[in-house]
DNA sequence: AATGTGACATACC
DNA sequence: TGGTATGCCACAT
């Protein structure tokens, strides 16, 4: 993982814009980044957020459905759904309840 | 340079 | 309502 590939660092800088109690999805980002058809790629990103200096939110990224697909990449397959339900954010059969709610759309938010 | 791949998204049976 | 198929693009090898 290079320090310069933009696009990572842009995902990661967006995902730690996500504000606590709010999610956004995989597509999303990549749609505010400019490549909507990239979000496989903002997931990939995820996959190396780990090893960033900087903490990235990763359980505040869901799919498109609200679900918690990338639950299996933590550290336990739980710690995604407790980190969420930490921020008050419900989590029923691995999937965000009310998501649109919970929904934060960085190209609404951030303009 | 070419090929494989993935924590997605959408369309279509 | 749910599985399958396909497009997609940036990164790794």
């Amino acid at each position: 993982m290079k320090a310069h590939s933009s696009f990572f660092n842009d995902v990661y800088e967006v995902v730690r814009l996500i504000p606590q109690g709010r999610v956004t999805s995989y597509g999303a980002i990549a749609k505010y980044l400019g490549t909507a058809k990239s979000a496989r790629m903002v997931g990939w990103a995820m996959n190396g957020s780990h090893a960033e200096t900087k903490p990235v939110p990763a359980h505040r990224v869901v799919n498109s459905q609200g679900l918690l697909t990338g639950k299996a990449h933590f550290a336990t397959p739980d710690r995604m759904q407790q980190l969420l339900e930490k921020e008050g954010i419900t989590v029923q059969d691995e999937s965000v309840t009310e998501y649109t709610k919970h929904f934060w759309d960085p190209t609404t938010e951030l303009g």
